[in-house]
DNA sequence: CGTATGTCTGACAACGTTGTCAGAGGTATA
DNA sequence: TATACCTCTGACAACGTTGTCAGACATACG
C-alpha cells in the first residue's frame, strides 16, 4: 500500500521519487536545469552539451546527453534566441500572393529547399494581391522576429519596410519590384519575354494580335504590356486598340473579353494573354466558339497539363524554381553579413511551343 | 551651432540627445523599456497599454501609444510567449508532403485562413513522402514551440508524437490516418470515392476495368483500391490480375505500365486512376496511342484544366480546402482547452462527370 | 474625521537560455 | 617548490516580456 503524504513536508522540495513516471508529471517540457539536475552538472554545461561548443570532457558531455535522452529534452529556440547576441530566430518570412496557387508555391517551395539546408524553417502567408494584407503579415513575421523577408509586393509603397531594415531584418522582393526603397530583387524579364511571345505570332504571319493583361497596376501586367508594343513597333505593326484589353481579374472576366472581341468587325487571328488565368479564360473562350485551331495563341507562365490539351498550350514559362533559389540565396547572403549595395536579377524565360502559336492565319484574313 | 559633448560625462545615462535622429542609433528594435523611458511610465504600464489589457488610465494610455509609434516599437512575441502563462506562441506548423503540389497547397491555403481569424502564423515543411523528414520537421516545429501541428503523416509510427502531446501540442492528422498514435483526423472517404468511380464506369458498360494505384504502403492509396475490389465483387466481377497495377510512381511510370496493359491480349476497356499523377500519365498515353476517345478513364483527385482536356476528365475530385478548414478547426479546439477523445472525420468527395468516365465499350469489346 | 474599499501603477521576480567572468584543477616551466 | 598557463566548469546576470504583489491615491461610507 502507498503511504500518504501528509505530515512530512519537505518545503519545496519534489515530492515525486521519479518525475518522469510520476502520474501527476506536469505538462510541460524539459528544460535545462531539469537535464542538468539529471545530470548533476549545471545549466551552463548542458548549455554547452547541446550547442556542441566541443569545450565539455567527453564524459560529462555523454551524461548529459543521457539526460536530454532520457527526458525527451528539446532545445528551446525561442528562448535561446532571445539570449543569444546575434538574435537569430533561424526563420524566414515568405508574404506570397496565394500560398495556393501554382507559380507562388513553387516559389515557396524552392525557397524552402534553400532554408532546409541552413536549418531554417519557413513562415509563409497569402498576400491575396492586398497591400494592407501585405503589411499585416511582414507586421505579424517582425512580431517572431524572423531573420529575413521574401516579399511578392502587393503594395506600392514600402517605405514601411525601413524599420524593419533598421532592426536588421534582410529583405529581399522576387517577382515584382518594391516601390520607394531599395532591397535585392529577382524578376522574370517580362517585357523581354512579352517581345518574344509577340515575335511569335508575328513570325507565323499574324498582323492582328489581340492583347489580353491583369491589373496595369501590377509591376508584371505594365511591362509585359510594354513589351507587347515595343515589338509591334519594332515591327512596324500600328497598335490597334480595339485589340487591347487591360486590367482584367481572373478567368471570367476573359472570357468575356474574349468573346466579345472576337466578335468584332475586325477579329484578331491571334491572341496574347498575358496572364495564367487569363490564358485559361482565353482558351475556354475559344473552345466554346470552336475557334481554337484557327486563332493563334500564346499565354504568359506555364499551365500544368497544358501539353494533353489540343492544341497543345503555346507559352512562355517563367521559372519560379529558380526565382525562388535566387531570393534565398540572395537573403542568406544578406544575413551571413553582405552589406554590397543591392543587386537585381533578372530570371529568363522561355518559349515552349506546343501547337496553339504555331497557328497560321488563314489566307484569307492575312 | 550644435555644441560638442563632451566634458560632462553622466555616467551610464544615454549620451545622444535624441536617440531617434542619432546617426550611430543601435540596430536593434525598441523594447518595452525604451517606450516606458519616453512616455514616463513603468515598463509594467507598457506591456499593459501594449495588451490592451484596458486596465490605464486613457491619459497615460495616449502617452505610451504615442511613445510605441515614435519608436516604431513592435512587440516581441517570443519573449512574450516565453513569460506568459500560457506560454503559446501563436504559430502552428504544418507536415505536408510538398507545398508545391496542388493538394498540399490547397489544404495548407484553408489551414491559413483559419489562423488568420485568430493571429495565428503557420509554419509549413515539405516531407517529400519521407518518415525521417517529417520527425524533423516536427522536432524544429517543436523547438520554435508552436501551439499545434497539422501533419499529413509519411511515416509509419506515430508514437514519437507521445511527447510532443505531453508537452502540450495539439495535434490533428489529415489525409492519413496516424499510426499507433490517437489524434483527431480528417480523411477523404477514399474506398466509397473508389468504389463510385468504378461503379460509374461499371454502369457505362464496362467489364474490364484497369487499376493503376499509388504505393500500397501509403493508406489513402491501399483505400482506394479496396474499394475498387469491393466494388467489383459487389457487382459480381471477377478480379482480374493481369488489370492491376500498384505501387506506382508519377507519370512516367503510369505512362509506361498504361501502355503495356493496353497492349496485351485482352485489354481493358476502361481504366480508374487513383492518383493524380498516374491520371496524367494515363491521358498521356491513351493520347499517344489515339484511345482517349476510346477508352473510358475516371482519376481520383481533380486537376487543374482537366474541363478543358478532349475528352474532358472525369474525376473523383476530394475536397482539400474542406480537409484543410476541418482540420484547422479540430486543432483549434483542442489548444482552447478541448479534452474530448480524438473525432475522425470524413470529407465526401465528388464525382465530376466531364466525357472521359462517360465512354462506352464498342459492341465488339463488350 | 477615520476607516474601508476600489482603482491604478510600479518594483520585482521569473520564463529558458547564453555571455561573461572567476575559480578549480591540472600540466609545464623556471 | 613556486609560478605561469591552460582547460574545464559553474555562478551570475541578462535577453524582453508578464505574473504577482504591494503601495499610492481617490472615493464612499459610518
Amino acid at each position: 500500500m502507498a503511504t500518504v503524504v501528509a505530515y512530512t513536508s519537505h518545503g519545496s522540495t519534489n515530492v515525486d521519487k521519479d518525475p518522469l513516471n510520476s502520474p501527476n508529471r506536469p505538462r510541460t517540457r524539459a528544460t535545462m536545469r531539469d537535464v542538468a539536475a539529471l545530470a548533476g552538472v549545471s545549466i551552463k554545461t548542458v548549455s554547452r552539451v547541446v550547442n556542441a561548443e566541443g569545450t565539455v570532457t567527453p564524459g560529462l558531455a555523454a551524461q548529459v546527453l543521457q539526460a536530454v535522452e532520457r527526458l525527451d529534452y528539446r532545445h528551446n529556440l525561442t528562448a535561446s534566441s532571445l539570449r543569444r547576441a546575434d538574435g537569430k530566430s533561424a526563420t524566414i518570412g515568405v508574404v506570397l500572393e496565394d500560398v495556393a496557387n501554382p507559380f507562388s508555391s513553387a516559389l515557396h517551395r524552392s525557397i524552402e529547399n534553400v532554408a532546409l539546408r541552413r536549418g531554417v524553417l519557413v513562415l509563409a502567408g497569402s498576400s491575396d494581391e492586398d497591400g494592407e494584407r501585405e503589411r499585416q503579415l511582414v507586421s505579424a513575421f517582425a512580431s517572431r522576429r524572423v531573420d529575413g523577408l521574401v516579399i511578392v509586393p502587393a503594395s506600392y509603397d514600402h517605405t514601411y519596410l525601413l524599420n524593419e531594415r533598421r532592426a536588421g531584418t534582410a529583405i529581399v522582393f522576387a517577382d515584382r519590384p518594391p516601390h520607394f526603397f531599395d532591397a535585392d530583387t529577382v524578376l522574370t524579364d517580362n517585357a523581354a519575354g512579352a517581345r518574344r511571345a509577340t515575335r511569335h505570332l508575328i513570325a507565323h504571319g499574324h498582323r492582328r494580335i489581340g492583347y489580353l493583361g491583369d491589373l496595369q497596376t501590377i509591376a508584371t501586367a505594365a511591362a509585359r504590356y510594354q513589351g507587347y508594343v515595343e515589338e509591334l513597333a519594332a515591327q512596324g505593326i500600328a497598335l490597334d486598340e480595339r485589340l487591347v484589353r487591360l486590367d482584367l481579374r481572373g478567368i471570367e472576366s476573359s472570357e468575356a473579353a474574349i468573346t466579345e472581341m472576337l466578335a468584332a468587325a475586325q477579329p484578331p487571328t491571334a491572341l496574347f494573354t498575358a496572364q495564367n488565368l487569363i490564358t485559361i479564360g482565353a482558351y475556354r473562350a475559344l473552345r466554346r466558339l470552336g475557334q481554337h485551331h484557327k486563332v493563334g495563341l500564346v499565354g504568359f507562365d506555364d499551365i500544368l497539363l497544358s501539353d494533353l490539351l489540343d492544341p497543345g498550350l503555346t507559352v512562355i514559362a517563367q521559372d519560379p524554381s529558380a526565382m525562388g533559389r535566387t531570393a534565398a540565396e540572395l537573403l542568406f547572403r544578406r544575413l551571413d553579413g553582405d552589406r554590397s549595395p543591392s543587386t537585381h536579377h533578372v530570371i529568363p524565360s522561355l518559349l515552349i511551343t506546343r501547337g496553339s502559336g504555331e497557328i497560321r492565319p488563314s489566307q484569307r484574313e492575312r
